[in-house]
DNA sequence: GGGAAAGGCTTG
DNA sequence: GTACGAGCCTTTCCCA
């Protein structure tokens, strides 16, 4: 019997706790579904069809020929061989024309910073103006998209038909796709994102007190780290230091290498390498916690969250050191990745039952990963601010606080 | 004509 | 040779 199996291997109260628990709410979120308003849509589409044909003009002039520009393979023999651009990264079929290589083009050509403005537009119009309306219910007037319980490895959910959890927010653009997503009449939308809630469960399951300290202290996390790693004064952190120091802590989260992080801060190898040093000589608890987890999950054959949750890696006993480091990060990434994804869950479990209880009327809509946004009846905003908080705050005890950003809106984009 | 792979971009 | 986790779009390739 399957819930034999599960206490047999310590996995029957996660299920039966958090898992199970959780279908229903995902079975009302994907009902309740999503209103997004279609003539803003359909006028942003038109809008980004003339600015792509605007720039499609331009990069036939600059190639001095017409060509598919959505065709990676026929963009590499305009750039390499035609206009004898220097490739400077291969793919398993060609030269790389991703964003990255354009950007560094971009330095010695007009043609390259075209094409990614290009992209953007075709990618903005295709995927999100284009697509979300042919998704619209007709009965009820809104997309319903699909959270699934048993996709992600590390235990985090996914969404499809739309992919919800991928809707732009980085530019003023993409903003504009986020602003379509509309709360009903009488209604707003309630948004509450945990602040850094990979970095404080590092902070918690490693127990590195400068860590644990600044989080205790409500300080801005990123400076600290600049300020310990650069060795100066809080208020002497500059905004590059800060932004290295950002850069360093994610890349310790998504299992660190000199090399991926060079990659992210634009620097060498070797000068990657020297922040890395830097930042585990000044956390050195840190620096024990990764290596305890990758020997564990060596031993054992898998790693774990705070709550049971395992993934199975038995790419670290490999003899090949390319798939052992994937391995190494994946083990170091999973049990923090996935106690936030435990931690969400507990917390969206508590949350509907709260609402089942109280009669409230609000609504649970979207999760998307370390946020969930709620439709909102005008006279229960400052209910659901206080239980949502407190719901999403207190879902477990750690070493350091959970922190909850709320806000409020009439559209995704402007809820503040 | 249709499915799979590749390359690319969006997000946390 | 490399950052962790996902989904969707267009182009290209291949096969029936």
């Amino acid at each position: 019997m399957a819930s034999r199996a599960l206490r047999e291997v310590g996995l029957l109260e996660l299920y039966e706790t958090i898992e199970r628990p959780l279908v229903p709410v995902l079975a009302h979120m994907e009902r309740a579904g999503i209103r997004v308003d279609r003539q803003r849509l359909d006028e942003f589409s038109r809008e980004l069809e003339l600015a792509l044909e605007r720039a499609t003009r331009d990069i036939y002039v600059h190639a001095g020929e017409e060509f598919n520009i959505g065709s990676p393979k026929q963009l590499a023999t305009i750039l390499f061989e035609k206009l004898k651009l220097p490739p400077l990264r291969k793919t398993k079929t060609g030269y790389s024309t991703d964003a990255d290589v354009l950007e560094q083009l971009a330095l010695g050509h007009e043609l390259p910073a075209k094409i990614i403005e290009h992209r953007t537009l075709a990618k903005l119009k295709s995927t999100y103006a284009d697509s979300l309306p042919t998704l619209i219910n007709a009965r009820t007037g809104r997309i319903h998209p699909s959270f699934n319980q048993l996709v992600a490895v590390t235990g985090r959910l996914s969404s499809s038909n739309p992919n919800a959890q991928n809707i732009p927010i980085r530019t003023e653009l993409g903003r504009r796709i986020r602003a379509a997503f509309v709360a009903e009449a009488g209604h707003r939308f309630l948004a509450a994102d945990y602040s850094q809630i990979e970095l404080r469960i590092l902070a918690h399951v490693s127990g590195e007190e400068s860590l644990v300290e600044a989080f205790r202290r409500g300080e801005d996390i990123h400076r600290r780290t600049a300020a310990e790693v650069f060795g100066v004064p809080l208020d002497h952190v500059t905004p590059q230091q800060r932004d290295v120091a950002k850069t360093t802590n994610f890349a310790v989260i998504y299992g660190v290498t000199a090399f991926g992080l060079s990659r992210g801060l634009d620097m060498t190898q070797k000068q990657a390498q020297e922040y890395l040093n830097q930042f585990f000589a000044r956390h050195p608890k840190v620096k024990g916690y990764l290596t305890r987890t990758v020997a564990e999950g060596r031993e054992r054959g898998y790693v774990s969250t705070l709550l049971g949750r395992r993934r199975y890696l038995p790419e670290l006993r490999s003899g090949n050191p390319n798939l052992r480091g994937f391995g190494e990060r994946m083990a170091t990434n999973a049990p923090i990745q996935g106690t936030a994804a435990d931690l969400v869950k507990i917390a969206m479990v508590r949350v509907a039952r709260e609402l089942a209880a109280r009669g409230l009327r609000s609504r649970m809509l979207l999760q998307v990963h370390d946020e969930l946004l709620f439709e909102v009846p005008q006279a229960e905003i400052e209910t659901m601010r206080t239980l949502v908080q407190e719901k999403m705050e207190n879902v477990h005890s750690l070493s350091v606080p959970l922190l909850v950003e709320l806000g409020v809106g009439p559209n995704w984009r402007d809820v503040e």
